[in-house]
Parts: C-alpha cells; sequence; structure tokens
DNA sequence: GTGAAAGCGCTAACAT
DNA sequence: ATGTTAGCGCTTTCAC
C-alpha cells in the first residue's frame, strides 16, 4: 500500500486550488488536494486571499438611477458577465442620483479595495466625475472636462444607420422629429440623418426637422404638421421611441397606413413599446450590455481612452423591407 | 505645549474608526485619530476587518433573469438600500436562469462567506431551492416543498383592492379577465376578485370571467365576447396591464369610451404602457423595491418565514373616482 | 517537488 | 484609558 497518507501541506492546497499559481505541482498531490476539498466542501475565502494577495479581484460599479429605469440595467448586466467571465467580483451600487449616496458608494468601494471603478448613467450626458485614485471608466457618459474615458452609444452612426434604412426602403422625403439640442442623443442623431443624406446625394430639406420633447404628445403635432405639407415626407424617423408612437397616432388621425403610407422608425427599443405597437416598431436600439461589457476589458485590458459602441437596426414592421 | 506627540495605539485607531466596538476611547484620542484619519485619507481594509472578525458583512442576492426583466429590478434597489443602510454590502448576480451559472453564482457568495442569501425570481413562481449552509430568503417565489421562508405579493388582496376600487366607482357587473390557471398570481388574483364580491354581498356572475394569455391579443378578444353579452360588464379588471391594453382595444373597437362607459383596472403597473395609454390605466403595482427591503430585514433580523407583501392601488384615469 | 514560516491589515483578548 | 500581542485564512518567499 503505497499510499501517501501524509497531510499535503498549506501551500500545496493553495498551489492546486489557484489555476494562477505558477507553483509545480505533482498530479498525485493535486488529485489528493482535489478530493479532499472535494469531500470537505472547501472554498477558499476570498477575504484572506485578497489580504495576503494585495488584489481584491473586485470591480465597482457605481450608477445614478440605473436600476430604476427599465433598460440601462442591461449596462450593469454586461458588466456583470464580463466581469465574472473573467473571475472577478462585481460591486454594484446604483445611487439614485443622490450625491451622498454617491459619495457613500465610493467611500465603500475604497474601503473594499475595488481594482478599478464604473461609473454609468442612465442616460448619456455629460457628468462632472469625482477623482478617485482608482483606474475609472465611464459609462453612457462622459466627462465634462475630458478627465476621463467614456463608453458611449454612437448616436450619430445610429442616427445613419435609421436614416439609411429608410433610404433603402425607397424613401426620398424623411422627416425627422428629434430631441431638444441638449442632449448627445439629439446632436448625434441629427448629425447621422445629415450623414445618410449626403452620403446619398441627398438635400436635406430643413422643413422637415422637428424638434420634440422626448415625449408622445410632441411627436403628435410634429407629425401632423409634417404631414399637413404640400410635399410630406413618406417617412418619418423619431429620435426616440415614445415619440415613434406620437407619430403613430397623428398618421392614424389622417387615416394614413403604416408602413405603406407614412413609413416610421425609432430609437432606443424600449421593448415593451416598441415590440407591442401595432404595426410593431423599427427601431435602433442602444447597446447597454456590449457598453458594460466593453467597461469591464478596459479596467482589465486598458483599452481605449474613449469608445464608441455601435447601435444597432431591431427591423420590425414599421419600415417596408428594401425591394 | 501640553500636547501629546505620542501615536495612539493601533487598537485605539480601530476602536475610534470602528462604530460599533465597545472600547471607551477619550476625546482627545478620538480627534487625534479622526484628524489624522481625514489628512491621509485612510479607509479601512474590509477584507481586513471581515478577516479578523469573521464576520463579512456582506449578503448575496442571487436572481434569475431579473436584471433583464424592467421592473422586478427594484427587487435588488430594495434590497441594496436596506443593506447599504446597516452598513452590509450586498452582493448580486443575477443569473439569465442559467442553472450553471446560478451553481457558480452560489459558489462566489460561499467564497465571499456572504452571511445571507437572497434568493430571486423574474415573476412570481415556485422554484426548487439548492440548500446552502447559509440562512436564505426567497423573493418573489417560494420553495415547492415548503423548506424556506418567502417574500411574494399579496396576489389576493391586491385582486381585492382592484376589484373594490371597481365597485366604489359604483360597478356592479364587472368583467375578469385573468392569466392562465397555473400561475399564483392568477390563482390569488382570482381569489381576492371573489373575495370582493363576497363581502359586498354580490354574487359572481361565471360568465364575467375569462382566460387570456397574459398578452394583449387574447384579453382584446375576451373584452369583445364580454361586451357582446346580453347583459355586459361595465367595468373590467385585467390581470395585467398587457391585456388592460389589448381590452382598451376591443372596447375601442365598439365605439365605446373609458371610463365613462366600461372602466378598466389592470394589474402590475408597467408605467410604460400604464402611464401611456388613453386614458392613463389605473392598475394595482406589485411592491418589489418593498420586498426587496424585507429580504434582507428578513436575514439581519430573522424575520417571519413567509411574507405576503400588499400590492397598492395606483390611481389613474380608467376608474372614475367614487361619487 | 515539498514543507516551514512570515505576514497581508485588521480586531479582540490581555496587560498595564 | 491605553499599549501589546496573537491570529483570522490565505499566498509567498525561502530553505530543503
Amino acid at each position: 500500500m503505497g499510499t501517501d497518507r501524509r497531510l499535503p501541506s498549506q501551500r500545496d492546497v493553495s498551489a492546486v486550488l489557484n489555476p494562477s499559481s505558477t507553483v509545480k505541482i505533482a498530479e498525485a498531490t493535486r488529485r489528493r488536494v482535489w478530493a479532499a476539498a472535494e469531500e470537505l466542501g472547501f472554498r477558499p475565502n476570498e477575504m484572506a486571499r485578497s489580504l495576503r494577495s494585495r488584489s481584491s479581484n473586485v470591480l465597482g460599479l457605481v450608477s445614478s438611477e440605473i436600476a430604476t429605469t427599465p433598460y440601462a440595467v442591461a449596462i450593469i448586466k454586461g458588466a456583470q458577465e464580463a466581469a465574472l467571465a473573467r473571475g472577478m467580483m462585481l460591486l454594484i451600487i446604483d445611487t439614485d442620483g443622490a450625491p451622498e449616496i454617491t459619495d457613500d458608494a465610493l467611500a465603500a468601494m475604497t474601503r473594499w479595495r475595488v481594482e478599478g471603478l464604473i461609473l454609468a448613467a442612465d442616460h448619456h450626458r455629460a457628468i462632472d466625475p469625482h477623482a478617485t485614485g482608482t483606474p475609472t471608466v465611464l459609462v453612457n457618459c462622459f466627462a465634462a472636462d475630458g478627465s476621463l474615458g467614456g463608453i458611449v452609444p454612437d448616436e450619430r452612426q445610429g442616427g445613419r444607420l435609421a436614416t439609411e434604412t429608410l433610404l433603402a426602403a425607397g424613401h426620398r422625403r424623411i422627416g425627422f422629429i428629434n430631441g431638444p439640442d441638449d442632449f448627445p442623443a439629439s446632436t448625434g442623431r441629427l448629425a447621422g440623418y445629415l450623414d445618410a443624406h449626403r452620403a446619398a446625394g441627398l438635400p436635406v430639406d430643413p422643413r422637415l426637422s422637428r424638434t420634440g420633447d422626448w415625449w408622445q404628445e410632441s411627436a403628435r403635432g410634429a407629425t401632423s404638421e409634417l404631414l399637413g405639407l404640400d410635399d410630406p415626407p413618406t417617412a418619418l424617423f423619431c429620435a426616440n421611441d415614445w415619440m415613434a408612437m406620437g407619430a403613430y397616432d397623428a398618421i392614424r388621425e389622417r387615416g394614413l397606413g403604416i408602413p405603406d403610407d407614412v413609413a416610421v422608425i425609432g430609437f432606443d427599443n424600449r421593448i415593451e413599446i416598441a415590440a407591442h405597437l401595432s404595426p410593431t416598431l423599427t427601431t435602433i436600439a442602444l447597446p447597454y450590455r456590449e457598453m458594460g461589457r466593453r467597461a469591464v476589458e478596459y479596467l482589465v485590458a486598458d483599452g481605449p481612452a474613449t469608445d464608441l459602441v455601435p447601435c444597432p437596426l431591431v427591423p420590425r414592421q414599421s419600415v417596408r423591407a428594401p425591394s
């Protein structure tokens, strides 16, 4: 019975259980350790591990009002996925937008010695970031002073894609109902609308652009005006799905059909709306999950300072397929 | 110049910075410690603290598909709030419903030595919980074998409240469009519907109850049938907001008005729908945030084994105010 | 290849 | 009221 009955030392156990250890351990020892760990249900204590190795393997995510906003949660989800895939923990705190909670959250992150910090916002906007000693990425927001890298949706590409989708379906007069000027989403989506026209060699009729307030009613009015023009648009690009919903109302009021009389494309892909209007709404999605994922990559691999994530098309019924 | 220049010992620092310490420290020492901590930006290392004190001050929340479901996120939010208020960290992992991720999540929770575990589901249902060595609460779900305490919405009280709201508005014939039988939400809401009738001394006309599939179309059909009856209902209780949306369609098709010809009440308070229909939808809210909050209380204070959280009314325009 | 020993940053028990 | 010391559960030298 040549079985070695001595206990492996602590060091061996550590090396076996720790995939990242470089220490060489005999196969026999490995097996004994695994078997014992299995039998005892042993789980290494992460606190002790972190303390000793002076690396917590923890990333922090502090978000403002994300967890209360139906869709932006996907940012958290994406970050979570990426972190777990790398064997890291994600510490998440949502602040509801309250500054004192943000301070507390940041303090907590420091006490837990997070190795990187993700600051995320519920909608694309500028923020005034606290300086912490920790590597930090911004998601869905950017530093007003440009001091920090930010991962944001490529609004311009999205606006262009929306417009091109309409162009591809044969439309030549495309109305645009935008949000207020002071949102990055508005300026970006407008730029994309213009880009698409330019690329197609088509003139832009300024009378076809209106500004709404992101809400349904404003777009209903704007759509009515647009449809009342001598040479009305045959398609409408609404800068968000709520406004697309308002456009639907106005189009129906005139007894017109979607997509045959007027095609409509939205932005944001709020599926509770987009997938349930009739006809269902073709729209551009905000790549939240991907943004969360990239935030983690950025922190661990030191990615680019600013990252524009493309917004994909979600084709549904409100735009005819190209012929 | 009586200033004491000696450094306070480690023990004093620990006692001062630790609110829960019972050790008595002189006021002068306290001040010196605070000042130094402030100046150095000192933040105690939570890992070391947890390791030594053999208590992690961490709670774990593992949820299935919550972070991808627009509203149930509020469970996480509520739990977060309550945990932070008690100075505890909440470790959150959403599993997307995949069993192997759940196992990983549970293993991670163990390695971080969580002192309590919250298992949450995206909709009210029975689950088959893993046994872990850690105190566990279920939220929005219950153990099929009754082995674990669960915090769930009081569907029955909600169904009763919905029905009573209609009764209070003067309605006597109330249609009920329920979800499929095999959901706790369906059986509970039906029981509440019956309760309200019984309490009001009103008979229940079985022809007024229909079963939908939670989706808009099914309720549209059911509503049409109901409205085609010789003695049609003057009010409709739809077991969720999507179905209320379908009821709206059917009511409009008949040229009837809401709430004057037919009142409608929904359930779930999916605000993206409820607040944006016209007229806006009166509905019953699921108390997700409160449920998350209670889960934490349960774990730290050893609350009741099963907890039914009341569902509040959210009055909007689809039911006339009581006269 | 393996074992022994030190020490991460704290808290708690024991002295003074 | 304050200082000293041991040790939480690991990882990492360092000697063998």
